[in-house]
DNA sequence: GCGAAATAGTTTATCATTAAACTAAATGCA
DNA sequence: TGCATTTAGTTTAATGATAAACTATTTCGC
């Protein structure tokens, strides 16, 4: 694979990059990708990972959110929450009440309609995650999340930071 | 944190789910977002990854490409492809012939100017990358690298089957 | 050869996301 | 008290992606 036989002289490469981090992060991307478009179509009515994942994050935890702890939880922006949010809350999935509190905020939690919503969901691509379960084995994934967690935080607090 | 004060009783859950595989994919999904973003603030002259990945494909392994053959290997579809080849050949970064083999098909390769922008690209992100390895040590990449590229392989192959 | 089927690439509609500008309310300091 | 600053949330503009419909060309079978 030295030279090929196509590409110009002029356009061969020094090979002083891509150590591997680099394969590491565009694996993780297409990955991401692939797996939601996947997820995707298998969601009840066609429900989206941005909402399902709001969804499933009040069922398992319970409570009531704001949307900027919502967007925090999530690590988008809170623009993308607001419109994440109103769309939940025009089917019928969250409820939205002004903060008593303060009166710039707003308070979210689940409905009932949303709880089910979510159980469907759940059950919907239950059965894909079990087959990628088999294939690789569930300690594959539980052996590789602490680095993922880690790199997530590292790359979260870098954003929330100047440039060094 | 059993029962959450604000949730009503009805909204509690059973935690038949989210095994450790689910929350590896929501990682795997919040990191590609993360990761991407913070890649492409420095990318030179507002380049985006997914122009840049393309450039660095060329720059590591030569040739010539179909637009087919490149949304092949970044996994997009092709119309994502025609908008991408149409970007960078705007910008003179690669040059776009007919195929004189097929009158459907196309030619990429990339230019001098493509080069140089892959160059500066990877000089540009280098930094932050040295500075995610020092962080959690280059082998902790490669060691995760296999299961991904696997997955990665697997999700493509069940992407391109019948739902079984 | 010739017509059906497959393939390359484009286009259109829809959508989620970011960044940045903007409104409105709370906080803090003097 | 009152003004400057911070914070919650929304809006706007731009972008890149998918899916599906569409055009044009090639390939295949008879």
């Amino acid at each position: 694979m030295a030279t090929r036989d196509t590409a110009p002289e002029s356009l061969m490469i020094k090979q002083n990059d891509d150590p591997g981090i680099f394969a590491f992060f565009n694996e993780i991307g297409i990955i991401a990708q692939l797996s939601q478009t996947s997820l995707e179509r298998n969601l009840p009515d066609g429900l989206k990972m941005a909402h399902f994942v709001v969804l499933n994050h009040f069922a398992r935890l319970g409570g009531e959110r704001s949307p900027a702890e919502l967007a925090e939880a999530m690590q988008v922006t809170r623009g993308a929450m607001t419109n994440t949010v109103r769309k939940l809350q025009t089917r019928g999935l969250i409820d939205v009440q002004p903060d008593p509190q303060d009166g710039r905020g707003k308070r979210v939690r689940l409905t009932e309609e949303g709880l089910e919503v979510r159980n469907e969901a759940i059950a919907a691509i239950g059965p894909m995650l079990k087959d990628i379960e088999r294939q690789f084995g569930a300690g594959a994934f539980e052996t590789a999340l602490p680095l993922l967690q880690a790199l997530r935080k590292f790359l979260d607090t870098a954003r929330n930071s100047p440039t060094t």
